[in-house]
DNA sequence: TGAACACATGAACACTTGTTCACGTGTTAT
DNA sequence: ATAACACGTGAACAAGTGTTCATGTGTTCA
């Protein structure tokens, strides 16, 4: 799936190639999109990541401000952390968490936008 | 959640801020944030997407395309619907279905990268 | 009109996912 | 050394999700 200009997007309008239809995203990489979004499939770890957002935290600070268990955080940190999308540093007995790159920003806004736009009428 | 430069990202670097922490996003935007991507969770979805990148297309040949029934294809289609990834036209008993705009270009596109990007060595 | 077709939909079932609970590891303080 | 603390992890259970199967709606063709 890339983004050619031709492609027809926005109305269906009519397509005159008889050629079979084929999925162009193989079933691995299908399969690894799915997963990736499927990690922010979740409120939860939405609400962790824009707590992040404002800076570095504490596992407790962000159960704290997210109103969940430490352990569910935990939990939580884990999945993010397997998808890349915070790292940590440690200090003493405290882990802090951060986000990892500017990905998850341009995500946030992408889908903001698309949730944003007016219904259509008809 | 925006995108002020002063945000912390890629690693976690001191913060001395002491104020509590604040989840940014609310309650409901979060949720609507998860059940967007939620949708974008399923590797069927995706092959269902990427087969209607290049253009337009009937149900029965999205169900061979992507190798499903057609009423699994039908119940995929009808979650897409509702979240406006896809439109469609009726034409007699068939239903062509089409990608409704650009935003789901973008979102493969900001998920490749992130994917793509190799792991840090330590 | 009746049969075949293309698609949609509801119920049911298997499977996945997120939370809680209990416990373990490593660090700090007394 | 001992206790308290911060965090991680495995098992288990409740809740959510996707597929199949059966059936329904509307269209085309003989």
């Amino acid at each position: 799936m890339n983004n050619r200009p031709d492609l027809q997007a926005n109305q269906c309008s009519e397509n005159h190639d008889d050629s079979p239809v084929t999925a162009i995203l193989s079933l691995e990489k299908a399969q690894r999109m799915a997963e990736f979004f499927g990690v922010l499939g979740d409120p939860n770890r939405w609400r962790i990541l824009s707590a992040l957002a404002m800076g570095e935290h504490r596992v407790r600070d962000l159960a704290a401000a997210v109103d969940m268990s430490e352990s569910a955080v935990s939990h939580q940190l884990r999945i993010l952390r397997t998808m890349r999308l915070v790292s940590y540093r440690k200090r003493g007995r405290n882990v802090f968490y951060c986000l990892k790159d500017d990905h998850i920003f341009n995500l946030y806004r992408e889908a903001s936008e698309h949730l944003d736009e007016p219904p259509e009428v008809e």
